[in-house]
DNA sequence: AATTTAAATGACAACGTTACCAATCTACAT
DNA sequence: ATGTAGATTGGTAACGTTGTCATTTAAATT
């Protein structure tokens, strides 16, 4: 026992210690692991059970580097605090996780500098593809992903150019029937409240097209409040009051998001205004919450964990060589219920 | 022109290009890039003036793959559907991103199975270091982590040996502080409301805290009911109109969430209850729905955003090598507001 | 049995980086 | 001038896998 410090602290187990332990070729290791096909059930034996046995774990990175492609898909968003991106969320990773795909996330917090480093970041590992939320990219992010050889997924709106597909619905049409419904209901005093300094896009899309359509019908918006704070009940709550304290005789608020609408009811509860009567409310996304209120949120119901199925499905069919049309129309639901 | 088809499909721009481009070597490329030590101004701009020229983007795969690390974070959380794990990836994502991380996401749904599928293939991009949620893993997933040489920080609670470090709070603490402070206030006839099977442990430990206490103190639990469903504002109401018509006498309900326990706050409101008079509500959590209540909820305020963000930094710490607690403790706050 | 065809395995060379070490080139002290 | 430390650059060989093509072996055909 001369030839002493023998193991040099051996790192990671190759595929190569495992072709060893096996007696067999490197390369038919690598064929075990990934299921190709033309492999007997000896080899197969014998090559799982030394990889058991020293606990192998293929090196995804060795292999994405070769095959050039990975099961990695950037996953973009704004926000995590917004409910609406967990839910998208969860319905992308449904679909991924199915089919051996890996989500890697991004927050950009709405910012377009942000999203570019993150856009530039995710690319660096050659993602199978990107889902990103919304069409208002910053015109070096399009750039950037139309250079890439990988399909890319908007998702959300629907109601600008995608750079190859996007996966939402209109949220001016949206915004045009909510006016249209709340007009041929009778009222005839509008307001609208958002938050959030009106990011993302889509909401003031939202709001120039409800005012839009209800000028086209005869009774353009009373008055609008856009707070900068993000969205949130309390938030709701205030902004209503502010509201009308300036302006009494409006009938009927339409609000960005259901979180504010529900503090618009709120703020309706504990000051005695009666709901729909003394003020109609209507929300935005069809959460549960609303739902559940004492008396139910109007509201547009919105295709969320749909809208991120769908995305991460089509970019599956696109990334196998499908021909997809260009936008996917996942469509929304007026609910009208209790609040107006 | 005949000499045609000149441009094989040149794929990837690769550091050679660069390299080929500036007239400099490979190498010098890569240090550029990556920002190392003793360059010359003259290189550099030459450097960065062809990678800007041709649009070059690292490939992070080769990079990670020769210096056998990446700046990939694994996060494991088991649903999205729950509101706290948005929140704490918010702060986890808050501090990875100002470090030059990346977070890659996996969802178990509360699935132990597909637990050990994600950590594993989560594994094979060689993370930096895994977040996970909870301290209640499968014996297969604690012995893989524990096999790695890279940090595991495991957050939510504190109330179980941790493999590495935890990060959270002690649910059995909080559980025994509410018993204590409602039986203080002179409730006497305790109910309790949890849902989704009690997924996930800590939610049962917490009961079962409640519970002993309860006992301790000589008040113990008149009822409960656990639902099978998720937990939701409607699922609230229902489960409590379901435990008050059973035991009428029950003056103070815990909630296992607070969506749960403004569900209860609701139904009372609907059968003209008066809280906290009628009814007493604790929640757990407290989310920002449950203080834009016309009377506000009495809850646990757990800290979500700083769970995830101190669950980074400390990840971030062992990864730099230096010596970490296996436990910390980030405590709660019990908030007495309107409804108990 | 001879021949063809397919199935099963192996060898070698990449994939695009960076670690490691060697070489060159400054500037400054002798 | 001459040497020398330090700054700057380059060459070579991996990292761990898989694509491509070659080879062997077994099954199928005549």
């Amino acid at each position: 026992m001369n030839d002493i410090t023998a193991k040099p602290a051996q790192d990671r187990v190759t595929i190569k210690d495992v072709a060893k332990k096996a007696g067999v070729s490197d390369i038919s290791v690598s064929r075990v692991m990934r299921n190709a096909p033309n492999i007997s059930a000896k080899l197969r034996e014998k090559v799982t059970a030394a990889a058991d046995e020293l606990g192998y774990t293929p090196n995804r990175l060795a292999g994405a580097l070769k095959t050039r492609s990975s099961n990695l898909v950037a996953v973009i968003v704004p926000s995590m605090s917004n409910a609406v991106f967990p839910e998208v969320l969860d319905g992308i990773d449904s679909v991924l996780a199915e089919n051996g795909f890996q989500a890697a996330l991004g927050i950009t917090h709405y910012d377009k500098e942000r999203e570019l480093q993150v856009v530039r970041d995710m690319l660096a590992w050659s993602p199978m593809g990107v889902i990103l939320a919304g069409t208002d990219q910053d015109e070096r992010v399009r750039h950037l992903l139309l250079k890439q050889a990988i399909p890319v997924v908007q998702m959300m709106d629907i109601d600008s150019d995608p750079i190859q597909v996007a996966v939402g619905m209109s949220h001016r049409d949206a915004a045009y029937e909510v006016a249209e419904r709340m007009v041929a209901k009778g009222y005839k005093k509008f307001g609208y409240i958002g938050a959030w300094g009106e990011r993302p896009d889509r909401s003031k899309l939202r709001r120039l097209s409800f005012e839009e359509k209800l000028s086209e019908l005869g009774c353009p918006l009373i008055a609008r409040l856009i707070r900068d704070e993000n969205s949130s009940v309390q938030i709701g709550a205030q902004a209503t009051q502010a509201l009308l304290a300036e302006n009494p005789d409006i009938d009927c608020i339409f609000y960005a998001n259901d979180d504010l609408a529900v503090g618009g009811y709120f703020h309706c509860m504990s000051q005695g205004i009666s709901v729909p009567e003394g003020l109609a409310i209507v929300g935005f996304n069809g959460i549960d919450l609303g739902q559940a209120l004492p008396s139910k949120l109007t509201s547009v119901k919105t295709p969320r964990f749909t809208m991120g199925k769908e995305s991460a499905s089509i970019l599956l069919r696109c990334h196998n060589g499908a021909e997809v049309a260009p936008i996917h129309d996942l469509g929304f639901e007026l609910m009208l219920e209790g609040t107006a």
